[in-house]
Parts: C-alpha cells; structure tokens; sequence
RNA sequence: GGGCGCGUAGCUCAGCUGGUUAGAGCGCACGGUUCACAUCCGUGAGGUCGAUGGUUCGAGUCCAUUCGCGCCCACCA
C-alpha cells in the first residue's frame, strides 16, 4: 500500500533521474537522427540563462515553472518539444564576485593581471557553475541537458565574433569618444540601461557666475553639482531671457580657476527654472554635451576614471568627487561667490549593480549604431509576427525602439567576450576579424595587439536563442527548431534581452526569433514588497522546498500567477498547496485501493449512476475549460479550475458517494471503480505541467494497479510514464450533460439543506435519521439516489421514504425544502414549534425578497431587450422560487394549524 | 513630463469576450477519531467590488473624472 502521506523528499530525484533516463526530456523527431521529419512544427523555448555563478531564487522558480509546464503541455500534445537550458557567464556580476573573493584574500585583479585572473574566474565557474543548473534540475525542469549551453563556449563565442563583425562590416559598430554613463568602482563604462535613475533628497547650489570685465556684476547660476564647476566651459540663458540679454556674447569667471567663459545664448535653458542661467559642462551632463557640440564649445575632463579630480580642477587636483564638492563650495563660500542653497529633490544616477553614482564621462568606447535594427523590430511586433504577451507591453516596447540611443557595448572588464579587433603599433589602422589575425590586414605588421575590452554581456544574450541552436552555422538543429516558438522571460529585461533578440536575430538570421513573448512579472513578498535581505523578508525557495516539497512550491507559482503583473508569494499559500499534493496523492491511495476487489461486470450495457454521469460530464467540462485557458496562456486560472475540480467536486463528492456505491456491489460498483480510475488518469494528465512529480508517482501506481486488475483494458495504451502520456483533448458537449448535472445538482442542494439543518440541531454527526423526500418530478431520480442521500446526510436508509406527493404535510416533522423537493425529518425531540416557524419565516422572506426582484426585472425592458435564452433563465429561475415559496408556506401554514 | 499596473471578504488574491443573490486560500466561529486524507471532513459568519458620473435592458467587468498605492520611460540645471 501506499504510504499514507505523499513522501516527496524520495519521489522527486528518483522520479527526475528516471524521466532523464528514459531520455523523455529530448525531443521527438530529432533532426540528427534517422526518420527526422522536417515538416512537423516543434516546440522550442529557450530558457533565460540564469547567471553561472547564481543561487536559485524565487524568480527563478517561477520562470522553470512557467517553461516547464508549458514544454510539459506541449510535449503530452505530441509535439517535437525541446526546451534548451543554459547559463550566462554575466560578466560585471561574475567579475564582481570573483574580486571580492580576491579582495578576502588580500590580493586583487590588478595584482594577478589579466592572465591569472582570467584563471581564477574559470576555477569560480567550474567550482559554483554547477549549483544553479543542479538547483533548476531539482525543479523538475524538462529540459534537454545535452543541448546545455554556456555564453563563453568556444560555439557562442564564434557566434559573438561573427555578430560583431557582421555588424562592423555594415558600419553599425562604431568606436569613438562619446559622453559615456561611467562607474568609478567598476571601472568601466556601462549602457543607458545599466543607470538607475533614483529620486534621493539632495541640494540645488546657487552662485556667482561673475563677469569678466566687471566682477562686481554677476549672473546667478544653481546647481546640483558643484564640483563640474570646474569644468564649465560656458554659462547659457535664454536667447529671449530679458534679465540676461546684456550678457550674452560677454564672457564670465570660473569661480576659484578665473578661467574666462563665455556666456552663450539657446534655447534648451528654461527660464523659469533656477536662475534661468544654465552653467555647461560638456564633459560631464548629457545636456550640456550637446549644447557643447552646438556652440563648439571647449570639452573638459575634469575627472579620472576613479573619479579623482584632475589637472583641470587646479588646487582640488586629486581630491575625491565628493571631497572636492565640499571643499570648492567651501573656498566658494570663503570668496563671497555663494548665494545660497536649498534642498531639492532630483534624480540621481546609479549604478544597478552596487548603486554607486555614475559619472557621466568623456570616454572611447564601441557602440552599436542600433537605430537600424530597431526599426526591423518594431515591424515584425507591429504586424503581428512577433505576439506579446499580455499585449500592453507592446506599447512600452514601440516607445522605447523609437526613442533608442546608440549602444555602448564595450566594458573594461576582463571577463567576457573579447572585442575582436586589432589595432597596429605601426600603421595605426585596426583588423576586425572571426579569426585571431597574426598580422595587421593593412601593412602586414606583427605589432598588433587587441582591443583590451570586452562586450557588454548583454551583447552575448541577443544572440541566445539561434547561438545556442548551432548558428552561424546551419546546424541540423538550427534548421529545425529556429525560429524558437515562446521566449518566457520577465517583463524587466524587455529592453536588455528580448528587444535585443529581436533586432539582432533579424540581422543576423533574417528571421523572428520566437513567436510568442510571454513576460511574467516579479516575485514579492506577500505584502507586495520587494523582497530584501535587509527587510528580513526574502523566502530561499530551496528551504520551502525541502519543506513542503517542489509541486507545492511550482503549483502556487504557477496558480498565483497572471502575465505581466506581479506575484505576492507567502508561505500559507505553498502550505495550502502542499496540502493540495497531499490531497491528490490520498485521493489516489483510494482509487487504487480500490482496485484490489473489484465486483463482477453483470449485462451487457454500462450501468453508470447519476453520480458517475455527472463527475464525467465534469471532466469533461473541466478539459474543455483548461484547454481554453491554455490558449489563452491563462495558466494560474487554469490551474485554479483543476484544483477546485479535483478537490471540490471529485474527492468531495464523488469519491464519498463512489465509496457507497462500490459497497453496494454488483455491476454499479464495476463502473463506479471504472469512473474513479478513468477520472482520476484524466486529472493527473491535466494536472502534470503544474506538479510532475506527485502525478507521475502517482499515475506510475494507478497503472500498474489497473494493468494488474480485471481492469487491464482501460491502461492498455498508456505509456510509461505520464509524462509522455497523451494531453486530454476536448470533447463536444454532450446532450445529456446537461440533464445529468442538474439533476445532480439537486441531490447536492438536498444534501447541503439537511446537514445544514443538522448542523443547526446540533445532531450528532453519525447518528442516522429517518427521512421523508417529497420528490415530484424528480421521485425516480430521488428514488435512484437514496444510498448516496443517506451516506452522504447520514439519512437511515431503512427509515428514508421517497413519495412523488403529499395529501398532508406531516405537523410534528421538521420542514424543509431544496428547490423543487420537500424534505421532513420526523425528528419529534427536536421540533420546536415556534423556532421552527421561524425557521420557516425567515427562509420565505428571504425567497420572497429575490421573488420581487426577479418580477420587478422580467416586467422591465430587461424582458424585450435581453437576448431570449438570458430572459428564460431568469423565468425559470423565478417558477422554482415561487415552487419553493408556495412549499414554504404550505409548511408554515400547518405549523400555525398545530398551535 | 510621458506611459503603465493595482485598489474586490480580517489578510493574500481569482474573476475570460458585460448577463444579473460576487469566488478561493488563509484566518475566524461551531461541530466532528466511520478503515483515502486532521497536510482532513461538515456547517457558518464576513465584501456590493476605492469614489463620482456616464454608456447599456443589464457593469466588479466598458468610458470619463477623481483619490490612494506601486512601477517604467524621459537630457530640466
């Protein structure tokens, strides 16, 4: 027998081993083996590469289950499914890591050089490189690992060169000094995207910006740093500023340096913020650059790439940014050039990896001129080549390929992809080349040497989809499975990675790179808050794994999910989820158990109960729901519906009543058993995307059971495993489902009344009592359904009587109705006349209330303009109230009558 | 400055193309050791869906305005 909880700590890793030996995580129709046919669409996703050196976290979780219910889906349908796993190298992160490593151990980079460190980075990836991977396994992620890949293998690597150089042969990769976001720790250069812009409390600094010719005389310039003084190079106001039109063309002093500058007239200066003086410093503000570039101003670098002050600062040459703020405002204030300053509120740079200010800068760096292939991207989305998912992304998508900058992809670290190009200690001139040149193209010199830098890592992702399938070359997989169908991703790196796909897949392929986005959102905790090691608030997935299990975990990820907005995760809900696990996996235990005496089959034809009809027309309801839902990518609804099914309607009910109609015996309880197993294969498929494990333990037991009970025939196609089982298709709906579940319906409602009315009474919950059911319409039905009534209302089933009408309503019983059905419990001890009327009373009121309502709204416009069916429910709705209402107070009627 | 999301029971959230007494989990109250499950079973209390106005026979579900929270983009010192 199985044991009574469902023990996953020993399921989940044998169960992964044995899918992965099996080999049922590579796709069908394999393309380098025999028998490929090249014209069945597969399935492709190829994971968002999760840094090599990461620890698994929360989003993570939800992007393996996202990904993995959706390969799992598709590979049960039948489809060539492959979902490509991999790992990226994550250069500033890795690097960062690695150096605090060296750091702790007394040395740094600089002291290994190059070469060591390069060294020592590997050593870091062979030795953690492998924790993540084993993590996202413990997942239960499909994945087909032979088809691993890593940003830094010798196959990607060629792909990043050809990138490159493709891109460089078309004249879209440029290098050239440019007004650059700088990270004085980092020591490199990082993109627009890599800067956060976070609003922080700081202070706008007013001063003197004195004219040259006349010193005592001076325009008011504000300021939020002080310290670029140094390198202003003019002062600018409004070319139609009355208070300033007498400067214009004069020039004035820098404060401390004297050096002169002039005052220039343009446009960009509001007049109505600060002073309506605007000092520039080309080197050091984007604005400002391009108001330099305007007027040809003069470009002053007034800090080094530590941010130290230099030359150009004079006596502050040297300081640190921030020292030489305090201490020029200071000598400032010493020579009466201060006016005041205030506290503002403004928006501050930041480094999104350790959040340190970036300096805009004047530095050489390669760029890509990205213009061009952002337009390309912008089409295949806008004509619908490229789906978004949920489609409100498409905007933020569209506004930001407008509005591109260029690119900067070169960074000053040492570990990534070296940019391929060389320049010539000789003629000067640089080779660009996929392969390591051993001369100069140009004058044939050996005294070349490479560009130090490597690209951005971001530049190494945009390739991902068709790098990790083989291109540049055109592999027999790259054939087959590019384009790749969905990219699942979240929606923050719309702009670092998927948009960068796009553009570089349709330059460097000519085609879309996937069908289908589909962006999650982020994981928070369950107040909505970020979750963070110093708000003590951050849930290690790996702990409430080892706890409640991996299906608990991935089940409320993926149910507590919707695309694109974010999921609040509390450990109540894996708990609940946990529970559901467990509720499966028992439910299970009594199917099976079931199997091991079986009743004869007697006659011919099938002999279902209403139950059995109505559990399957269920079922079959719910493949339909889930199957819409899937299309419509509304997976956690999806889930929710299958859960509510499995619990609410299966174990709740049919299994009670199955139990009752097994002990009956005979040729029902055959086909009870054979519903039980049918249904209970039927919600495991469905339910295997969301928790594999629990499904495949389980559904492994079911089929060995039935494959060894008379009931052989039912799993006689069922594969070995339910991973691979076939996806329950939907099915038209069927005339009878209706009838079938209504009628159901009712003997629930008379159910629900009596135990309500128990509950009431305070009876005790096993003790059976005799029972009256006037059933009208519904006697034969009733008649049918007295064992299930009894078991499941603790009804006496020798003292139940079903009579189809009533020449007197019994005084001394206890009065109930449930739609169109009377229901007396002679309970004589417990009938308390005057509560009873109450009873009675308050229920009719309550009818009546609803019994105006629907009136008042089938005498208004509702009736005529309503589509008819809509009308017809509501009519029929209103006859059985009134049915029950009439009942109501014929029952009161004789209670008055005893008194 | 532009754009977006959210605001539904005490808490955390569902609610597809508008259809008419609004759902779940947790929590709470009451009652339960029948051999699938106390990680359980039964019963119950509790929201009119942030506010206002509109479209409609009908709105949580569409439109407008508004309040509150959050996020993204953007070169206002």
């Amino acid at each position: 027998m199985l044991p009574k909880r469902y023990d996953f700590k020993s399921v989940e890793s044998r169960l992964y081993d044995f899918w992965e030996k099996q080999g049922y995580f590579k796709p069908t129709n394999d393309p380098n083996l025999p028998g490929h046919d090249p014209k069945k669409k597969p399935f492709v996703i190829s994971i968002p590469p999760p840094n090599v050196t990461g620890v698994l976290h929360l989003g993570h979780v939800l992007f393996v289950s996202l990904e993995d219910l959706m390969t799992r889906h598709q590979r049960m349908k039948g489809v060539p499914t492959l979902w490509v796993p991999g790992t990226d190298h994550a250069g500033i992160a890795t690097q960062l890591q690695v150096e605090m490593k060296l750091k702790a151990e007394g040395t740094s980079r600089d002291e290994l050089g190059r070469n060591r460190f390069l060294e020592e980075v590997w050593e870091w990836k062979e030795e953690h490189g492998n924790r993540i991977v084993e993590q996202i396994r413990r997942l239960g992620a499909s994945c087909d690992w032979d088809r691993e890949r890593f940003t830094l293998d010798e196959g990607l690597s060629r792909a990043v060169r050809e990138a490159f150089v493709h891109l460089y042969e078309k004249g879209l990769i440029y290098r050239g000094p440019r007004l650059i976001n700088w990270s004085p720790a980092l020591q490199t250069a990082v993109s627009d995207l890599e800067v956060e812009h976070v609003e922080e409390q700081g202070k706008l600094y007013y001063f003197k910006y004195r004219l040259a010719e006349n010193p005592d005389v001076f325009i008011p310039v504000a300021t939020t740093r002080p310290e670029t003084i140094l390198a202003d190079t003019a002062v600018a106001v409004h070319p139609e500023d009355e208070r300033y039109q007498d400067y214009i063309g004069k020039t004035v002093l820098v404060p401390i340096l004297d050096r002169e500058i002039p005052v220039i007239a343009d446009e960009y200066v509001s007049q109505e913020f600060g002073t309506g003086a605007l000092k520039i410093t080309p080197g050091h503000d984007p604005n400002d650059y391009e108001i330099g570039q305007r007027h040809d101003l003069e470009l002053l670098s007034m800090l080094d790439k530590k941010a130290m002050v230099t030359e150009i600062g004079g006596p502050y040459h040297g300081q640190d940014r921030f020292e030489a703020r305090k201490n020029l405002w200071r000598d400032m204030k010493d020579a009466g050039l201060v006016i005041k300053e205030e506290d503002y509120v403004h928006q501050v740079p930041r480094a999104q990896r350790g959040g340190e200010i970036i300096e805009p800068m004047i530095s050489t760096q390669w760029f890509v001129d990205i213009a061009p292939l952002a337009e390309k991207a912008l089409r295949v989305v806008r004509d619908g080549e490229i789906e978004i998912i949920p489609e409100r992304f498409r905007k933020v998508y569209y506004n930001w390929l407008e509005n591109i900058h260029d690119w900067c992809i070169s960074r000053q670290l040492w570990w990534g992809h070296r940019i391929p190009v060389w320049y010539c200690d000789d003629c000067l001139e640089l080779t660009v080349a996929r392969e390591d040149p051993s001369a100069c193209q140009h004058c044939g010199s050996k005294n070349i040497h490479q560009d130090p830098d490597v690209l951005d890592t971001w530049f190494s992702s945009g390739l991902w989809p068709f790098s990790t399938l083989g291109w540049p070359d055109h592999t027999p997989d790259y054939e087959y499975f590019f384009p790749t169908t969905v990219m699942e991703t979240g929606y923050d790196i719309l702009f670092f990675w998927v948009a960068r796909m796009i553009m570089f897949s349709l330059e460097m392929t000519g085609k879309i790179p996937f069908e289908t986005v589909y962006l999650h959102g982020l994981v928070m905790d369950e107040h909505g808050q970020k979750m963070s090691k110093s708000k003590h608030n951050v849930i290690d997935p790996l702990d409430v794994m080892d706890d409640m299990g991996t299906d608990a975990v991935r089940f409320t990820m993926l149910v507590g999910s919707t695309p694109g907005v974010n999921t609040n995760l509390s450990l109540q809900k894996v708990e609940a989820n946990r529970n559901f696990a467990n509720k499966v996996w028992n439910a299970g235990r009594f199917v099976i158990g079931n199997l091991e005496n079986i009743p004869e089959k007697i006659g011919a034809g099938p002999d279902w109960t209403l139950a059995d009809s109505w559990i399957w027309a269920k079922m079959q309801g719910l493949i339909r729901n889930v199957d819409r839902l899937f299309n419509n990518h509304q997976y956690g609804e999806a889930g929710r519906y299958i859960y509510d099914f499995f619990w609410g309607e299966y174990a709740d009910w049919y299994l009670e009543i199955a139990k009752n109609q097994i002990a009956e015996g005979g040729s029902r309880a055959y086909y009870t058993v054979e519903t039980l197993i049918k249904v209970l294969d039927l919600s495991l498929r469905l339910l295997h995307p969301f928790t594999p494990f629990v499904t495949e333990e389980l559904w492994q037991h079911l089929r060995k059971a039935v494959l060894n009970s008379p009931l052989m025939d039912i799993a006689a196609d069922w594969p070995d495993a339910l991973m691979i089982a076939s996806w329950p298709e939907p099915r038209k709906r069927e005339t009878w489902e209706e009838t079938k579940v209504s009628e159901f319906e009712l003997i629930q409602d008379i159910i629900r009344t009596i135990r309500n009315l128990r509950s009431e009474k305070n009876i005790k919950p096993g003790k059976l009592i005799p029972a009256k059911l006037v059933g009208g319409d519904y006697t034969a039905v009733l008649e049918d359904q007295v064992g299930s009534l009894s078991s499941l209302a603790f009804l006496d089933p020798e003292k139940v009587t079903v009579i189809q009408s009533l020449d007197q309503i019994p005084a001394g019983d206890i009065a109930l109705v449930a739609g169109p059905v009377e229901i007396y419990l002679p309970l004589s001890g417990l009938v308390d006349i005057t509560e009873e009327k109450q009873r009675l009373s308050s229920e009719l009121l309550e009818l009546e209330g609803e019994i105006n309502r629907l009136q008042e709204l089938l005498s208004s416009p509702f009736a005529e303009k309503a589509p008819q069916p809509v009308v017809d429910k509501e009519r029929e709705k209103l006859a059985g109230y009134q049915e029950t209402a009439s009942t109501l107070q014929d029952q009161l009627a004789t209670l008055e009558d005893v008194e």
